[in-house]
This record gives structure tokens, sequence and C-alpha cells, in this order.
DNA sequence: CTGTTAGCGCCTTCAC
DNA sequence: GTGAAGGCGCTAACAG
């Protein structure tokens, strides 16, 4: 920058105005400054306009695998809303893990974001406090948390499966079991075989068959072992809400193999509203979900968030409500 | 920093030490130093120290798009084999756009990164520029770069491809299509159908028979809105080799819905070993190449260039090659 | 509209 | 093994 200035017979306080747009600059010098920028290859040094302006230009976001097209979606949201206002995106991911999320939220703050998108409600004691003393918005997403940390952009996962599982039971399944991982690992996760079980008994159908498989994300491959596993245990099963799309289409897969007609042997749904549920021949009934959309509204919340900081004005943690639908298909 | 000097009764600086390991500090004065760390709940800013140090801890990667588990795999390859060493991924997705791969290679640098590993060999004039300016270690994957910037980790997608023609001739097949994306926006999709056309000519089976479809990349969907035009075109065709797996799941699944037995009908092939290939019913035919190494080969690549660097040793422009596999499956 | 001064938080370098 | 001085590249704050 002292280069510029010299060049252009600026100051370097001139050349970092040019640079900024809404600086008073003139026309002409911003123009000069510009050429000699070109002409020599500058390239400012963000991080240490940072340092000096207290302002890092990074977000934080940290999705559970940025490896399943949900919390990817999420993810490109986010970009496209915080990139309008020059913010980057700095993506961790936890691999399902409360304790690699707590290690991510010490590395990041070590970058002093200007705020922090998280995946859920889950974390550990160390990590909310190492959020809550950083200071800074913080946006958990994807979930309904019971005591959240600050602002909140989800939905219910127990309360999107009930209502699955009243869908199926309009179209006259009885017999519906629940397949999906097998630890509280994937909080969703847990959270909508939860929201399956109280439907169940709500609606006097008992309480239900489960099947839980493998370290969750349960994968595609797993929903295929799981669904000969529900039907080798509870052969009256005659519909089954997979924890995701993914499971549901390996199910489904599975049943293909083996000659039981999808519906009709067993009805099969998944969550998520993956490509490949919409694709799936059967095309398969799923609880579909804006994604992009969790992240592009938690980037907008979070811009306005730090608005009102700068500008002074309060600031409330609201929550978000995303919503959900039943898109019955195929498969069911 | 100056805080934890005081109340430590050491300077600023012998906590610097404390927080970097192999520094000469006791391990008495780093105890009590980390202990007040503790106390206090200091976080070091990471982005000072390499104002001061001139190294940023960061590490760029541009993919294409993070919403495709091949992509998604190697970000994850790149995040391991790099964060071992400290370094962070600073990650973008460029839609498989070069004018938004240019932006983004200009918004990256000014994070002053140690290193940028980008995807395929093509890239704007200016972005071009950009990299070399820039001088740092650059490393350019999934492809094998007629005239790379620098180091290369990648494999022939046009030999991939003709070896997936190879394998189908090898099968009896002989009317052989493609199926892609309609434009060179995707190189490498470009690539395999170049790859599919030569090895077609190659073994005197004629010039093929080539759908283009969409806007890279194609989707499922369009892979079997793809194949019913392949088949209403040329009726004779018996195999036909998808872009990329996704396609070759939707194809498979529109040729379910109308009847038509794969492999019976006609034979389909993908590319990259998408976990639905190996899942689908029937299971889908394709390349095997390792995303997940990509990332990690890349990432050590890197990290040995940076040490060399520093040790003053000479550097040499490498590629190295990646393995990639025709397997076999149920849908040829 | 432009310039000067000071300092952001840390680390390099040198001294002891 | 520890400390002091100075500066990394930039911008806030103030002055004109």
């Amino acid at each position: 920058m002292a280069d510029v200035a010299r060049l252009s017979g600026f100051s370097a306080m001139t050349v970092s105005r040019a640079l900024k747009d809404g600086a008073s600059v003139s026309a002409k010098t911003r123009e000069r400054i510009l050429e000699v920028i070109e002409e020599i290859g500058y390239v400012p040094d963000l991080s240490a306009g940072g340092l000096s302006s207290k302002r890092s230009g990074f977000v934080t976001a940290l999705v559970p695998t940025i490896n399943n097209s949900n919390f990817s979606d999420t993810a490109c949201g986010l970009t496209d809303a915080l990139s309008k206002r020059g913010l980057q995106l700095l993506l961790g991911y936890t691999d399902y893990s409360a304790a690699r999320e707590e290690e991510l939220v010490a590395a990041m703050l070590r970058r002093r974001p200007e705020g922090m998108i998280l995946t859920g409600g889950f974390h550990t004691p160390r990590a909310r406090h190492l959020l809550e003393s950083a200071a800074i918005p913080i946006i958990e997403t994807w979930d309904l948390p019971d005591n959240p940390i600050d602002q909140v952009v989800g939905f219910s996962n127990a309360e999107a499966t009930g209502a699955m599982v009243r869908d199926l039971t309009a179209r006259g399944y009885r017999n519906i079991g629940f397949i999906g991982g097998s630890s509280k690992r994937d909080t969703r996760g847990a959270d909508r075989r939860a929201g399956y079980e109280a439907a169940m008994v709500e609606l006097g159908l008992g309480e239900g068959h489960v099947i839980t498989f493998g370290t969750p994300p349960i994968s595609m491959e797993q929903g295929g072992q799981a669904i000969v596993q529900m039907i080798g245990q509870w052969p009256e099963v005659d519909a089954v809400i997979c924890v995701s799309d993914l499971s549901a289409f390996g199910a489904i897969m599975e049943c293909h193999r083996r000659g039981w007609a999808v519906p009709g042997r067993i009805a099969v749904a998944g969550f998520g509203d993956f490509e490949v549920s919409r694709c799936c021949w059967p095309s398969i009934t799923t609880v579909t979900v804006n994604s992009y959309d969790i992240g592009k509204q938690a980037g907008e919340l979070l811009l306005s968030t730090l608005d009102k900081i700068r500008s002074g004005a309060e600031i409330q943690a609201a929550t978000q409500k995303i919503d959900f639908k039943v898109v019955a298909r195929e498969s069911t």
C-alpha cells in the first residue's frame, strides 16, 4: 500500500479509502490509484485490515458433514447471503462429534469471526462457554434447541417426523417402523426417532418398532441391512420411516433385490428431500425442508444482527421457524 | 496477551513462546502461563500472529461444488492433511464457472494463503496471472493439465473413460453411447467425452452417439431424460456411459419406470463411484477414483513443498498420478 | 477531499 | 530461558 501511495502521489490513507466504497475520495484520485494498483499488481491484505478495523470479515459455520447435500446446501445459502456483504465463510465439519465441535469452536475463535453458525443445539459445556465468552452473534440451525445460546433458525425434527407418522396413518398404514442410527451422536436423528415414538403412542399405534443401525449418519447400505432386519423381526410392519432419504433409498434398493414390492409389501419413507428421493423408482415419500434457505436465512439474520450491534440498536434473541412439509410420493 | 503477561509475571514474548511448541520456555513458566490463560479465557489472535510472522496459516481450496460427494471428499482429505500442521482450509466453490473461479482467486489471495489447491487445469488468463504472481505453491487436481501452473495431483479423465469403453467392448457391447453435460464448462466432463470418442474410433466402433443435456453438472433427472432421448434417437444403442454416477443413476431409474431392463435392454455405466452406484439396484458399473486421497495427497504435497521452501531446498514441479479403475457391477 | 499520527495483537530479532 | 524494541500492513481518529 505504501508503494501504491508513493507511485500515485497520494498518502496510504487515501489509497485505503480508494479501495473502500462509500469513502470520500474524488473520482480522479480513485482512478489514478486503481491504475497504479493494476500496474503493480497490488493485492490488499484483508487480515491486516481486519486487525486494524477490528472486523475480521470472517463468519464461521460448523456443520456435521459437508458430505451431505442438505448441509452443503445450507453452506451455499450462507455463502450467498454473506458474500454480498464481503463476509467470508470459514467452514468446518464436526463429523457428528461434540468433542470435535468443541475443538473447532476453539480453533475458529482464534480467527476472530464476526459471528458463528452452528448445527443443532447440543454442544459440550466448554464449547458453550467459549461461544458465550466470544461475545459475537451465534445462530443455531436445523433444530429448535430447548435452551438456545442466542438466535435460532430451524424446525422441530420431532414434529416433522410426527407429521410423517400421521400422513402414513391417514393412508391406512398401522404397523409403522422406524430405522435410524444407533446413538445420540446425531441429535437430529434422535429427535426424529423421539417424534416417531411420541406420535405412535399418541395415535394409539403402540410403541412402534425401531431398528437402529451403525454409527450415525446411517448410510444407504445400512438402510438396506436395517430393513431386512426389520422385516425379519416384525413381519407385520407395513411401513417404515427412515431417519434420512439416504437410508430410505438403501432400504428400497434392498427390497428390489429381494423382490419385496415397495409400497406393496412395505412402504418406505425418508427425510430431507434429497435429489435421490425425487429420482428414485419408486420416488420416495419424504419430509422436505429448504436446506439452502436455512443457510440463507441464517446468513441474513446474522447480517441484520451485525447491523444492529453497530448501530447500537437492541438485539433480541429470536427463533426463526423454517417450514417443513410431508411430500407423499410413490414409495408410500 | 499483555494481560496474560502481566498476571503471570512474565513478558508478552514469553507468553507467545509458551503458546508455541518447540520454543524454549521452562516447564514451570509454561504451566503458570497456561494457568492464567485458562483463568481469564484468553484466546490468541491467529491473524495478528500471521501478520507478524508472515504466515497466515491458511490454505485455499477451490472446487466446482461442495454439493458433490467427490469434491467434498477431496476437501475432507485436504482438511485432514493440513490440520495436522495447523493449517486451516479456506474453501470456495466455483459453480463450474471460470469467471467465478477468477473472482474467488482474487478474493482468497487477500487472505494471504500459503498455498492454493485448484480443481482442473482450465483457468482464465487473469486467474492464472494472479496465481503466478502470488508466489505460493499451487496444486491443480482432478485432471492432468497440458500446461500446469505448478504441481498436479490428478488423473486423465479421457483415459479413464477410454478404459470404460474398452471394458464394455470386452463384454460384447458394440453400440455404446455417451451422456453428458452440454458445454465445456465442466472440463472434466468434456475430457470424459473426448476420451469416449477417441476410444470408439480407435476400436473401430464408429463415432458413437452422444446426448448432451443441460448445463453441467448434469443432474440425476437429466440423466433420466437423456437416456430416453438416446433410445428414441438410436434404438440400436446397447450400452451407455454417463459422465457421472448421478446421471447414470437417473438413467437407470428412468429405465425401471419404463420397463427397460438394465442391463438386458441397455447397459448403463457411470463415473466416480458414488455411494449411490454401490447401493443402487442394479449396482452401477463405474470408474472408481479415490477422491479423499486426491485431497490427502494434494495436502501432503503442499506441506512438503512448504517445508522445502522454508529450508531453501529446490522445488520441482511434479505431477502425481492418481489411480483409477473400472469397477464392473450389475448394470453392465 | 486528503494527510498525519498512532496503534490493532502478535512475533522477529537481538540482547542478556 | 527470558525480555525489550520495533515493525508486520492496514485503518481509526483527528486535523485541516
